[in-house]
RNA sequence: CGGGGAGUGGCUCAGCCUGGUAGAGCACUUGGUUCGGGACCAAGGGGUCGCAGGUUCGAAUCCUGUCUCCCCGACCA
């Protein structure tokens, strides 16, 4: 039922897991760190799943699966990987009964055991490339978790591709990145910088990591996906080779690329308010719900026109929800529909009927207009689109609002919260590790690729420095 | 893992200090009246008080342990 929530201003974490409870998108399990994804939550990730999903196959890629335990003895083939993920496991050591012979990790990511299959399947160049995606869950043991965001099992995709040489795995790894992109700005209007990472944020056992990087309503950055170029560290681990076209083996360039049920989390710190959950209509699992008003012989026609209504909605494509409950008043259906996260109410009464026309409600500006009835579908799917459209351009002037220039370690410092910060920066570990310590959690995020690169001083050292990075406190 | 807070019908909480066999509001069910921004009346159902020990004639209440969640830090998608 719908209780207040916690407003945002007065604390934005509070309010993040009202939204998230109340909304009905997710809910705590007995297990530890674990959530349980509700039907509202699970239709949304279904969404992203489907979109996600078409883009990769329209790039190529073919879905497979593979074990979700590991041989221990895979994690420590790759030195950097092992030492990686190594606090962050969950293992199998018993079964059926008896203690096992070798230990199973179950899966915190797929790099290895997947190569242990590649390296059977992939002979020849003509093999190449090998272009995969498996949507799965994995799990990584937090010492902290919260909704979404970070939990020890969470769902995901991770793709995984083989190929002929650096060059083409580092297209690769960059296509994908932008299929990343253009994801989170069309479909979850959600906007993103595309960049690099660190040295230091870079992925377990890859040469170079990319990240999309999104800013939240508090100004704290969400890192929404990620695409590394692996090089040939795991092909060498796991001898991952192929006759070439000059005749000798070489070991394959490879990449591999996620995005996690996180991204249900950045939608709902994006796009949600004080009511509720706001969704970009490309994902929402419901876009228009018909609230039927009137009492006693009036309803009679007007839930006839409703259903109507709903029909002619749904022939367009939209998803519809025909809500004439009698026990309950119009008044509760806004607050809880809104709550909801559904993009437009449709309010449909004995007067409207009597004018031919219905009022509609749009769940992110609440802006109410009453439109000839004849005209319903065609406004419906404007203002959806028009929705999409100053969900993402709100976002982008926000993030853009907060983010600064800083020139020194002192500015960085007095910024920290302020949302993200463009620095610039030598390179080295220390000055990163510096900031981080100075400023309380400030980490980079990354170099965007729409950051000009001018050469500068170090914040930190004020040594010559090749460029600026953005950086910010993130979740 | 450190600091702070909390676990009592589905939800929000009272009761605990000063032990005596569990209560309110909301939600739910039934019937009726309502319906354009959280309707009302009446009748009803629902809780081994997070879990496990202990003290006691008797424990929601006292003691010990343990689990979970929230907030703030350290690690991470």
């Amino acid at each position: 039922m719908a209780e207040k929530l916690t407003p945002r201003e007065k604390n934005f974490s509070e309010w993040y897991v009202d939204v998230v409870l109340k909304s009905k998108l997710a809910d705590y399990s007995d297990v530890k760190g674990c959530m349980v994804i509700r039907p509202n939550g699970y239709a949304v990730w279904e969404n992203i799943q489907r979109g996600l999903d078409g883009m990769f196959k329209a790039t190529g890629h073919k879905n497979a699966y593979f074990p979700l335990l590991i041989p221990e003895s895979f994690l420590r083939k790759e030195a950097e990987h092992v030492e990686g993920f190594a606090p962050q496991l969950a293992v199998v050591t018993h079964a059926g009964g008896k203690k096992l012979e070798e230990p199973y990790v179950i899966r915190p990511t797929s790099e290895t055991i997947i190569n242990s299959m590649f390296a059977r399947w992939i002979q020849s160049y003509r093999d190449l490339p090998m272009l995969l995606n498996q949507w799965a869950n994995v799990i990584r043991w937090e010492m902290r978790t919260r909704l979404f965001l970070r939990t020890t099992e969470f769902l995901w995709q991770e793709g995984h591709t083989c190929h002929e040489t650096d060059a083409e795995a580092e297209e690769e790894t960059l296509r994908m990145l932008e299929v990343y992109r253009t994801f989170a700005e069309e479909w979850m209007a959600m906007p993103v910088l595309a960049g690099l990472k660190s040295d230091s944020e870079r992925f377990a056992g890859a040469v170079r990591t990319y990240s999309i990087e999104a800013m939240m309503q508090d100004r704290k950055a969400l890192q929404a996906g990620t695409s590394h170029n692996l090089g040939q560290n795991f092909a060498r681990a796991f001898g991952t080779q192929f006759q070439g076209r000059d005749g000798q083996q070489h070991f394959v360039w490879q990449t591999s690329w996620g995005a996690s049920t996180r991204l249900v989390g950045g939608l709902v710190m994006t796009h949600s308010d004080d009511a509720g959950l706001v969704l970009p209509p490309k994902l929402a699992p419901t876009h228009v719900v018909i609230v039927v008003i009137g009492k006693g012989e009036e309803r009679g026609p007007v839930v006839a026109k409703a259903q109507a209504v709903a029909e002619d909605l749904r022939k367009a494509g939209l998803s519809v929800l025909v809500d004439d409950d009698e026990s309950k008043g119009p008044g509760f259906k806004y607050f809880e529909y809104e709550l909801a996260g559904v993009c437009l109410r449709m309010e449909l009464g004995p007067k409207d009927l009597a004018k031919g026309a219905c009022v509609l409600v749009r769940r992110d500006d609440r802006s109410k207009e009453s439109v000839p009835l004849d005209q319903a579908v065609a406004v419906a799917r404007a203002k959806l689109d028009a929705m999409q459209k100053a969900l993402f351009e709100r976002a982008r002037a926000f993030r853009d609002a907060n983010t600064f220039v800083v020139g020194s370690l002192e500015e960085l410092k007095k910024r920290a919260d302020d949302g993200f910060l463009v620095a610039q920066w030598c390179l080295a570990p220390a000055c990163e590790a510096r900031i981080k310590e100075e400023t309380g959690g400030v980490t980079s995020r990354n170099r965007p690729f729409t950051l000009k690169q001018e050469p500068g001083s170090c914040v930190v050292c004020g040594n010559p420095s090749p460029g600026a990075w953005v950086w910010s406190k993130a979740y």
